[in-house]
DNA sequence: ACCTGAACACCGTTCAAGT
DNA sequence: ACCTGAACACCGTTCAAGT
């Protein structure tokens, strides 16, 4: 049933990374298509709904790879991260697509209760490990939304010093989490 | 001479308050002013100019009122953000205006350079003083913006319990600062 | 100096009607 | 099931011409 439907997800996804965010038209889409703009509200209510339908896609993509859930908790909490950057950056506006408007898409939730849980297993109080995801995430999008909006205009910055940058900013987040961890432990 | 400027300006500000972002119209705006909307650009070139001028406005508003330049960096620190996190909340998606598009207007480059040069001074080596800011910016803007797009969807969340929030995550970096900071002065 | 009128090249969305 | 044609109510922007 849904075949059509799919092909338009796609079609969506890949005229993003042509013209960007700001470019990609319900017009502009449907001429890809080979179709007129109106045959587009067939397969989605809205050109929202087809905007959220691309983040629900792209938020499951290769999804993780990260390390194995037995992991150290600040291993996988590095992998979140930078799995969640890896994703954002995969294409175009990637960060302002989904940061834009993201009811948290079930799953996202699933890995995000499962990292607390890590982190209060491995000595962080509770409320301490909420905080802390909550902290990792801000950053991640605020880092990530603003490398995009540069790339876009002044260049420069090579990726490997980007994720110098990137990481060397998560280790400081990791190091406050341990100083709070720590600190309850020795009360 | 930019008298009538500044008044599209003011009114620019006032009806982004009103009606969002994405609401704010060139012609919806001309019709505030009583003014058909091709008058608009004897003031400004275009839309985007407009924008950068009420970023540029917006910055410089109440400014800091935070604490002494001789106060602990810590504390200077949490002036910035904070500060910069009202100035973001004080009008309707101010946020996602000022983020978008920020080539950091001159005197927040003086603030960033400054506060730089507070922490350096306090014995945190130079180079991780400069991702200590990058990292609070970046957790200023990611929270900021998450907490403005949520406020349109789903209100609920007092502005206690956001302040708190921010505060947490807030002082989780700072203690991640302050353990670099230890590390490399205990070599 | 500031504004109008009118146009140009676009938007998202709806809906009868076609196949 | 899927699409067309055509319309509706909008956009940002330009530019002669008016006062």
């Amino acid at each position: 049933m849904g075949e059509r439907r799919a092909q338009v997800l796609q079609a969506a996804i890949e005229l993003l990374d042509e013209v960007g965010l700001d470019g990609l038209t319900m017009r502009l889409l449907a001429s890809r298509l080979g179709v007129r703009a109106g045959a587009l509200y067939r397969h989605y209510a809205s050109k929202q709904a087809l905007l959220d339908a691309m983040v629900a896609h792209l938020a499951t993509a290769p999804a993780d790879a990260g390390p194995s859930p037995d992991s150290p908790w600040d291993e996988r909490l590095r992998g979140v991260a930078t799995g969640l950057r890896e994703v954002m950056l995969a294409h175009r506006d990637g960060a302002r697509l989904m940061s834009t408007f993201h009811h948290p898409g079930g799953e996202a939730v699933a890995t995000f209760h499962g990292l607390v849980a890590t982190l209060a297993a491995a000595g962080v109080p509770a409320d301490t490990a909420v905080v802390a995801m909550d902290t990792v995430l801000a950053y991640v999008n605020g880092y990530t939304i603003e490398e995009q909006a540069r790339e876009a205009v002044t260049g420069a910055r090579t990726r490997e010093r980007r994720d110098r940058a990137f990481g060397d900013g998560l280790e400081l987040i990791i190091a406050g989490i341990r100083g709070f961890a720590a600190l309850s432990d020795s009360r």
